[in-house]
RNA sequence: GGGCGCGUAGCUCAGUCGGUUAGAGCGCACGGUUCACAUCCGUGAGGUCGAGGGUUCGAGCCCCCCCGCGCCCACCA
């Protein structure tokens, strides 16, 4: 048989290149605009532009090129707008660690200006590798749209946007507890603070009231931030502490006094009752300070090494200081004990050093004027999210936000808009620089040094990267957006912030859809970490198993929000299965070629090309409703079943036979072949887009090739991945007749198979067979040579008759479908198995008529749904007859 | 301290609107080599759906409680 140049075994190296750039060069990824249709569009979430591919884009590619090729297919005017993001500590972390190992140099000392060069010059260097690997996986995003967090329109939007909010007081620049970072030397906010379980101590001991012997007993995990209390406090009702409210006392070491006072925050519960106060470095004692009036003294340098407050202990790190000054209170006599303690410790996302609690000069952001009407928003419905449960989640954060710290001491990243005058002080925040000062005039200007935080850029992604601030085309065609997808660990930094500006500047939601997946582990369902070893390169996967696999398994091994411990074992399965396309679109294409009649119509084809058309509409009808409830993973599903289990176990098996026969048999068949292909092709072309165009491309070919081949509705277009998406057909439209006779033959079918395997009946042996088809007989009539070829039975043997038989002595008896079959055997059967076979299987048939009847009898059968009773009354009907039929068939045996 | 998710075959996971005999892939067992595919085909074994209670004619699915695992949020030193 010609193979029309398709290889045994499909080889996705050296299809999925190539397709990519077919597509790309076609300009497929651009959206086609048509009047009158609503644009689907979907903002990438931008990839760190130095990052590497991990499985976690590979988990949004799968799923955004999904709805994208989709919605293409559908016709509407599709975009997928890609990008990647400066990510400041990230990217600064790498070029700072490369410039170390290069040239052994910090980036202190080679200066700011220098190292935002150097910064640009990785980014020319490694920006690509993120974007080039995405391509690898298939995304059909438009690259001419590509963008970066820190180019020229983009950086245009962020200077708009924070100038606007500072105007509208929403940003203000002010002095306050903050999170410092002291590896990374920069503030960070709320969310990148972890919190991890870690064993430490609780320190007791006194605080000596001035000229008195009599102390209070305080308990503290951080014993070194002693050094900048202010106050201790008591609850003003604790009768033990009661008349020293008001005394002063002495700080450790540092003898400085300070005074106790009573707030009702203290618990008398807990350690000793007595809470000493640093405002500094405590965000609950900051709080109180601010109550209290109390002094606020910071302890700390910027790399968490002590200050000059600290008396003694200048210079040493804190963890230095925190033991030496222990031991110096020892030595004093003011320690009381030290118990283990179970505490929660602040550590950096980024870094994963420990974060103080420190008193800065930053930039903040106002947030509850922001998060109301992103409340709002969801509340009323105009954004749904995705499983509906993170609602909760994102209402509950949003109704307790707190402001948030945007300004970062890093290099890489926005400058603040904000300018300092030498001269009178005064600040002048502006869109372009200003060249003289907005109060004295002066020139002599000093920007701000710090950077803004990278959420603030990808905060505006939506709109900024269609031209925002500019009301251009792209912003006017393509905004809102219309689903925003991506993982839900970032429902708080991205997607609620995304909604806030939005609707801020724009006065639209961004996206009417979030969609979140969940996170990815590995097989055992661990996180995946490099110091475990059990990270998966997507990249490896891909190179092993290829694109589509990869794809395929992230999206139907996964549910909306959950997490998906991924198995290589899948993957390599859904290789097959990509394997399986291949060499069923081969058997196709050559039976295309080499029809030559032209097709009689659909209702007039055998059985199984009537069955299978119907089952294909009824799997058109699942999956475009799975779709609609965004079970994107169960259309998958659905589909790969029906190709492998029923299309090409069963139907194509039948229709080789057909095949052969000659014409019109085959050309009846290449055409249903084709047709039902055709649509399989397109519902997975979504999931597996290489495989499906390149062999959709081919059976495309061989249809135009041959006079008689098959046409889909519409014509042939020009590629699968602007072909048209198929549509459900009503379902009272389908040949039920059809579906009805073909599920009796398989019910047949299988049965035999099922005892010749138990019988060790020789797989190749054609054998004799007698069939009593009762009302059957006419199907079964019309489809011996079906029968025959998938039961091996002999054709020239075969007896059908709608009443008794007479089968040679010794066959096997068998019931299937309510169809008495006898088997020749070759050698002797063992009549004992046999009658023990058919006695489980009537005890079996005759325990569900009795459930039945006592279902039927039960209220059951007046509650329940008319639809669902006469289904059971049938199924009752059945069972009785076929307690007779293998009643019959004992009696038969026992008879022999 | 609050909130959420998960627990289904040896493993990894599906299970839609509650419909009465719970599915897939892998693995396992038995058998199969021309004619699309050994990345294949046929057959089979394997389940008290974490435990208990409730609602219902009917529960893997809804409600309550408990156990185990995981995650998120939160200012008890």
């Amino acid at each position: 048989m010609p193979d029309f140049n398709m290889p045994k075994t499909y080889d996705f190296h050296q299809v999925e290149q190539r397709l990519y750039q077919q597509w790309n060069d076609a300009g497929y990824f651009r959206p086609r605009l048509a009047p009158g249709k609503q644009p689907f569009v979907i903002s990438m979430p931008p990839p760190n532009v130095t990052g590497e591919l991990h499985l976690g884009h590979a988990m949004f590619v799968a799923v955004e090129d999904l709805l994208i090729r989709y919605h293409r297919m559908l016709g509407d005017p599709t975009l997928w707008v890609p990008g990647s993001d400066h990510a400041g500590i990230a990217t600064q972390l790498q070029v700072e660690k490369d410039l170390l190992r290069t040239e052994e140099q910090t980036r202190e000392e080679i200066g700011r200006e220098a190292f935002v060069e150097r910064t640009w010059a990785w980014k020319a260097k490694y920006g690509g590798m993120i974007t080039r690997q995405l391509r690898r996986l298939g995304a059909s995003c438009d690259w001419e749209r590509e963008r970066f967090t820190l180019d020229e329109g983009l950086s245009r939007a962020v200077r708009e946007a924070f100038v606007r909010l500072y105007e509208k007081g929403l940003i203000y620049r002010g002095t306050y507890l903050i999170n410092w970072s002291p590896g990374l030397k920069t503030a960070v906010s709320d969310l990148e603070v972890e919190y991890s379980e870690e064993q430490g101590k609780l320190y007791y001991f006194k605080y000596m009231i001035a000229g008195s012997d009599e102390f209070i007993p305080v308990a503290t995990t951080r014993p070194e931030t002693i050094l900048g209390d202010t106050a201790v406090a008591v609850h003003p009702d604790d009768e033990r502490y009661r008349h020293l409210i008001g005394r002063t006392c002495l700080v450790p070491i540092l003898k400085r006094t300070i005074p106790v006072i009573h707030d009702t925050y203290v618990d008398r519960e807990f350690g000793t009752g007595a809470l000493k106060i640093t405002p500094g470095h405590d965000p609950t004692d900051y709080e109180i300070g601010q109550r209290h009036g109390l002094q606020i003294i910071n302890l700390l340098n910027t790399d968490a090494s002590l200050n000059e407050n600290a008396g003694p202990y200048v210079g040493l790190d804190r963890y230095a200081c925190r033991e030496r000054l222990w031991a110096d209170m020892q030595r004093a006599g003011l320690v009381i004990k030290t118990e283990p303690y179970l505490m929660q410790v602040p550590r950096s996302q980024r870094g994963g050093e420990v974060v103080e609690p420190m008193v800065s000069t930053q930039w903040f952001v106002r947030m509850q004027p922001l998060a109301e009407p992103a409340l709002q928003a969801v509340r009323r419905g105009e954004i749904r999210i995705v499983p509906e449960r993170f609602t909760k989640v994102y209402f509950n954060w949003l109704e307790n936000i707190r402001d948030w710290c945007v300004s970062r001491q890093l290099w890489w990243g926005h400058r603040i808009p904000a300018w300092y005058c030498d001269d009178c002080e005064a600040m002048t925040v502006a869109r372009a620089e200003p060249s003289q000062c907005s109060q004295c005039g002066s020139a002599r200007l000093r920007q701000d040094p710090d950077v803004l935080d990278t959420w603030f850029s990808s905060g505006l992604w939506p709109f900024s990267t269609l031209g925002w601030p500019e009301n251009t085309p792209d912003l006017r065609t393509f905004y809102p957006t219309s689903v925003m997808e991506t993982g839900y660990d970032i429902l708080f930094f991205w997607v609620a912030r995304m909604i806030m500006l939005g609707l801020e500047f724009t006065g639209k939601p961004p996206f009417h859809t979030v969609y979140l997946h969940g996170m990815i582990r590995d097989g055992q369902g661990r996180k995946m970490s490099k110091t475990l070893g059990n990270v998966i390169d997507p990249l490896q996967v891909m190179d092993e198993f290829g694109a589509d696999a990869l794809r395929l398994t992230l999206l139907t091994g996964s549910t909306p929000g959950n997490d998906v411990n991924l198995s290589l074992d899948r993957v390599e399965g859904n290789r097959n299965f990509a394997n399986k396309l291949w060499n069923a679109t081969r058997l196709v294409v050559g039976s295309v070629a080499r029809a030559t009649a032209s097709p009689v119509a659909p209702s007039e084809r055998s059985l199984a090309d009537r069955w299978i058309l119907a089952r294909t509409q009824q799997m058109v009808g699942e999956v475009n409703r799975l779709f609609s409830l965004h079970q994107y993973g169960e259309a998958g599903r659905q589909v790969y079943e029906f190709f492998w289990g029923e299309f090409a176990d069963w139907y194509l098996e039948l229709a080789k036979l057909e095949l052969e026969q000659g014409e019109p048999a085959a050309s009846d068949a290449a055409h249903t072949m084709a047709a039902v292909l055709d649509t399989c092709l397109r519902l997975l072309h979504p999931f597996t887009p290489f495989v499906t165009e390149e062999a959709w491309g081919r059976l495309r070919e061989a249809c135009q090739v041959s006079q008689h081949g098959y046409r889909p509705q519409g014509g042939w277009e020009q590629a699968l991945i602007v072909a048209a998406w198929p549509a459900a057909v009503p379902e009272g439209a389908l040949d039920q007749p059809a579906l009805a006779s073909f599920q009796v033959m398989q019910q047949l079918i299988s049965a035999i198979r099922n005892v010749r395997a138990e019988r060790g009946i020789d797989p190749k042996a054609r054998i004799p067979a007698w069939i009593a088809a009762g009302e059957h007989a006419t199907l079964l009539a019309g489809q011996r040579q079906a029968l025959t070829a998938l039961a091996r039975l002999d054709p020239d043997r075969l007896q059908i008759s709608s009443g008794g038989v007479q089968p040679a002595a010794g066959a096997i008896p068998i019931v299937a479908a309510n169809i008495e079959v006898f088997l020749a055997a070759a050698q002797p059967v063992d009549q004992a198995a046999e009658r023990l076979r058919l006695e489980r299987e009537l005890a079996e048939a005759m325990a569900q008529v009795a459930r039945l009847r006592a279902l039927l009898d039960s209220p059951f059968a007046d509650r329940a749904p008319a639809r669902v009773v006469e289904k059971e009354r049938l199924s009752l009907a059945f069972q009785q007859e076929a307690v007779r039929k293998l009643e019959d068939q004992l009696a038969l045996l026992r008879g022999q």
